[in-house]
DNA sequence: TGCCAGGCGGGGT
DNA sequence: ACCCCGCATGGC
């Protein structure tokens, strides 16, 4: 499907804003360029594809591609894209509290320019559901699978980009979902393409939510806990009050900060407040998602900035050919 | 080969 | 409010 120019538009971002440390984390190498550029998609079905690059310190430029231009609201379409890209975010709170923490001190100077780049409730749902009970590495294969085998492949100029299942295309296709080795995750997946397809899921109606109200309508579904309400809601509206621990978060967390396993929840939200969830996903960045013995032990030689070298991590996965 | 993992739900106590 | 188990898959 070949996708036309419908509209150029220009974001304004503080000049400290990095969008390549935005595009580049846990992104695979079809949406990051490289040099500040890439593909965030905005809509599924019908398709729509922003393709960005940073003009200069304070300025990120865009242009946004569909179908057919004719339902483009062109303000409707910059702010979604703003909104993902997280320029308007102030995180100087976040930033202080990072520069005196145990885990993130070292994370706060190199990433000051970052900002987490959200996408939809649905598309964080399932990387929440692909997180379960596995390994950064085979999780992030089983989405790559997903996109490849059961999403749909769109042309934006030169280039063909390939775009997750809509909710509809995931029901449709569902009996490649084995395939994909998501395994008994497939009912999940199934389970929550079908509350989209019916409408039982509005994003917007979630947003005006706190963030506990949020988590509870979530996991109405099953198969969907605490740790993956939480991490899609940070993922998609960027609500990060209530963190998504899962065991590793616990175990770091409980060790860092010196408390009890079962207290890490609370000490967590107790020092990071309005971010506790970020200042998880952050820490995932910090320790490349190592598994959780090798990841202690990288805390404990203070070992707290992202490797450069080509392990399969969140800062590189974009490397990475799956 | 046979564990076991960034979860979860269902069953027990 | 706990504890414990099974679950698909792939890595070791």
């Amino acid at each position: 499907m070949k996708l036309t120019k419908c509209l150029e538009t220009v974001l304004r971002a503080p000049k400290d804003y990095s969008l390549d440390l935005t595009l580049r984390i846990y992104n695979f190498h079809w949406y990051y360029l490289g040099n500040g550029r890439g593909y965030v998609f905005l809509e599924l079905d019908p398709p729509i594809v922003a393709f960005v690059a940073q003009k200069g310190p304070a300025t990120l430029s865009a242009r946004i591609y569909s179908v057919t231009c004719r339902d483009i609201d062109a303000n409707n379409v910059s702010q979604q894209l703003s909104f993902h890209l997280g320029p308007e975010e102030d995180l100087s709170e976040f930033l202080d509290l990072a520069s005196r923490d145990p885990l993130l001190k070292l994370f706060a100077k190199k990433f000051r320019g970052w900002r987490l780049r959200t996408t939809s409730l649905w598309w964080a749902l399932v990387i929440g559901i692909c997180q379960q009970n596995t390994g950064f590495r085979q999780g992030w294969r089983m989405l790559a699978n997903i996109i490849k085998l059961l999403g749909k492949r769109v042309w934006v100029e030169d280039r063909e980009v390939p775009l997750p299942p809509s909710p509809l295309e995931l029901i449709e296709k569902h009996t490649l979902l084995k395939p994909a080795g998501v395994g008994y995750r497939w009912r999940t997946l199934f389970e929550v393409a079908t509350r989209f397809a019916r409408r039982e899921l509005k994003p917007s109606r979630l947003y005006s939510m706190d963030t506990a109200g949020a988590e509870k309508v979530l996991r109405n579904i099953r198969g969907v806990g605490s740790y993956t309400a939480r991490l899609a809601l940070a993922l998609s509206l960027r609500k990060y009050e209530l963190p998504p621990i899962d065991r590793w978060a616990k175990k770091i967390f409980s060790y860092a900060y010196q408390v009890d396993e079962n207290e890490a929840e609370r000490e967590c939200i107790r020092r990071w407040g309005r971010w506790s969830a970020l200042a998880v996903i952050a820490l995932t960045i910090a320790l490349d998602a190592e598994p959780l013995k090798r990841a202690l032990e990288r805390v404990k030689r203070g070992e707290l900035l992202p490797n450069e070298r080509n392990t399969l991590s969140p800062y590189n996965l974009w490397m990475w050919k799956f």
